[in-house]
DNA sequence: AATAATATGTCAGTGTTGTTGACATTCCAA
DNA sequence: TTGGAATGTCAACAACACTGACATATTATT
């Protein structure tokens, strides 16, 4: 259906794949990231955000009180690329900026109730769309989906997502 | 495996997804297209070049003699943004830029052999990691990635998607 | 206590990629 | 001939990434 067909596996149990193939999976990516993106940009343009803010949002709604070291490792940006959104955010009340209590160095990020509105609005449209495909596809077909995309991530990278669903950052 | 456990359906056979799993997947997307670019994105960092100089090698290399129009179409960014791009290849001798025998205003693109020796070497990089991650998902879990991803498009970009892939264009 | 390392913030400059708006040219078609 | 489509270009601007440098607390180490 999606590929057409052709996921032949050889007697090893290794995939055999075409490069055609292997593109259109390429291009697959290319297309769906635009239609998950684009519900939220057209959001963040009324506001004149951009997808770095959503980004902050997301994340330090995901876990609340986290540092700004711990975002930058999550997002993978440079600190003054980071900062320029946060200030924004933190000047505009969405995101509040508390010095640590334990170590004075450091800063805790949470969202206002203006924050949380925003960032809910955005997820909003975002898991519409997310759920609207998932149903469309099918249970199994989401299962693979995940396992392919947590297989298509850096396995650094990897860490930050399993860590901020599973537990708590030290 | 990916998302823990817990796609279950309903009587009706409609998923039943928590916002948590939303979230999960949208986070899955975000990671995962870092991983999807990585590569690519080094050898254009030396090249000095960037992500649309990229996907604009990749669908001319996909259609080849394809107009401007066509890949506007396609890449979803205004005339001016691609010009920029379009014309840093064409001046680099990446992208030949023919006249239209028919109409002589349309421009046809194909990539010249440095051109199509670049493309290679960014499609080598993704398709590798591509492949990587397929194997390791397995023969189901790509063909459930597919499904996902294409109805997570929108409608009018999926076009662009099968299109390009089957039939000519035009 | 002195020193080093960490966490954060900021300033200045640069580059890619996207946007609008305006305008010119070429050419097809009615 | 006129209208519109296809293309190219100019200027200005904004978002978002980068590097490099520097300042300031605070904590850790010696």
């Amino acid at each position: 259906m999606a590929q057409g067909q052709g996921w032949s596996e050889n007697t090893r149990g290794l995939l055999f794949l075409t490069d055609e193939q292997l593109r259109k999976g390429i291009e697959a990516m290319f297309f769906a990231y635009r239609g998950f993106t684009a519900g939220p940009d057209r959001i963040l343009a009324e506001k004149s955000y951009g997808r770095a803010h959503h980004r902050a949002l997301h994340f330090i709604q995901r876990s609340p009180g986290t540092t700004v070291n711990n975002l930058l490792a999550t997002l993978g940006v440079t600190k003054q690329s980071l900062n320029r959104v946060l200030r924004t955010l933190i000047k505009d009340g969405l995101v509040l900026n508390e010095v640590g209590s334990r170590d004075k160095r450091q800063r805790h990020l949470t969202l206002t109730d203006p924050g949380t509105e925003l960032e809910r609005a955005l997820s909003d449209v975002q898991r519409d769309r997310m759920r609207a495909a998932y149903r469309q596809a099918g249970a199994e077909s989401v299962h693979g989906f995940c396992t392919v995309l947590e297989a298509m991530m850096d396995p650094e990278l990897k860490g930050h997502y399993q860590q901020v669903s599973g537990g708590d950052h030290k």
